[in-house]
DNA sequence: TCATGTCGATGCACTGAGTGCAGTTAATAC
DNA sequence: GTATTAACTGCACTCAGTGCATCGACATGA
């Protein structure tokens, strides 16, 4: 790690801060792009040389997170049952231990743009989840559409639980798993028993 | 039908017109909202009278499909099974008749903006189903929880429907029924029956 | 230690999306 | 016929995002 390197890293990271302070102090759309290089204390030209776009700053581990999830996948012990792996390596990266990402999923339910930014998010999980599953069942017209539909439900549920974890603090991974088993096993239409104690759970 | 209701229908209708054939032949990032206007003939600030953002011109038809929606939805049959409503409402909502709701999806792969848009029309779909998951299961946290995660997959396997649609001309509809009858019932990493015998569709 | 290359940060000018507002014109209501 | 409504227009503006040339600090090699 250069001095050069980490001061790059620690300048995005300063940028991100500050930014997912502004919005959820004064909202995504009161807060502009020059306010935030301000805070960071750098020039409003430099913010786009770390996020593409002013949203991204609020996901500013996106890439990190897709790499690792895609490296997860593919150095995973359990190949012989491949969805039943996806589906593991999708709960094991739910990063619900800092507080910072409590705050995004918060924000996330009010701000479209945001909403914007996380379902690119979604898409690029979905595409390397699609390309594990065509690794693994072989290619095809039906098999391409198959894995399209697990990929998709399966960030679907995801999505659901996170937005349970921002709304009422419900543990995502364990509600996750339970749900993504019930969907490729069993009806769906009755009671999670995971949540069975704790349904009165808020924050 | 007023007269000058008419002229307002026109008038959208020849802009999204216009809009789509340029995105198609040009490129969305290429066409500028100027371009659009001046090709429909009105001015650049009447396009923003009519659609919120450049993208939403090639959704032309967006809140009219979602009502339609929330109105089968409302007045469905088999209020006994509200999954097996809600599958089945979504399953024929999917209008694969237009050619240009085709050319919609070709553009759909390609074009980030568009998948933006895109996913803000799945969202305020899965807010109608949620809504009535809630009204059919009565309100609470555990219910909250599992009628996103229902309504968000069922999106999924609709969205994995289109896009093979899209790239292989697939009829999204049968092929969504059945992975949606799959998803809520037996496990899903078997072939697709109705595929068996035109899996090499394409155009 | 010095020369050179690399790269993050900056300033500036620009395009284009989207908004607010005031004004025009034609259809509608009375 | 008059008053009102509403679609359309023009203008000025804000702000996101880009291209380009430049500066200066750090890295590399001798």
């Amino acid at each position: 790690m250069n001095q050069r390197d980490a001061q790059r890293l620690e300048t995005r990271r300063t940028l991100a801060e500050h930014a997912l302070r502004l919005f959820r102090d004064q909202g995504f759309d009161e807060t502009t792009v020059e306010e935030i290089a301000a805070a960071a204390g750098v020039s409003p030209r430099t913010f786009f040389l770390h996020f593409s776009t002013k949203s991204a700053a609020a996901f500013p581990d996106h890439d990190i997170r897709v790499e690792e999830f895609r490296t997860r996948l593919g150095s995973g012990v359990d190949r012989s049952n491949p969805l039943s792996h996806l589906c593991q390596t999708l709960v094991i990266g739910l990063d619900t231990t800092s507080p910072m990402r409590r705050t995004r999923y918060q924000l996330l339910s009010t701000v479209p743009a945001l909403q914007d930014e996380d379902s690119r998010t979604d898409r690029d999980y979905e595409a390397v989840a699609v390309a594990y599953l065509i690794e693994s069942w072989g290619d095809g017209v039906e098999v391409r559409l198959r894995a399209h539909a697990v990929a998709n439900a399966m960030m679907g549920v995801i999505r659901a639980s996170l937005i349970a974890w921002g709304d009422a603090g419900i543990d995502p991974q364990r509600v996750c798993l339970e749900m993504l088993q019930r969907m490729f096993g069993s009806p769906f239409d009755q009671p999670l028993q995971s949540l069975q104690s704790n349904t009165a759970t808020s924050g």
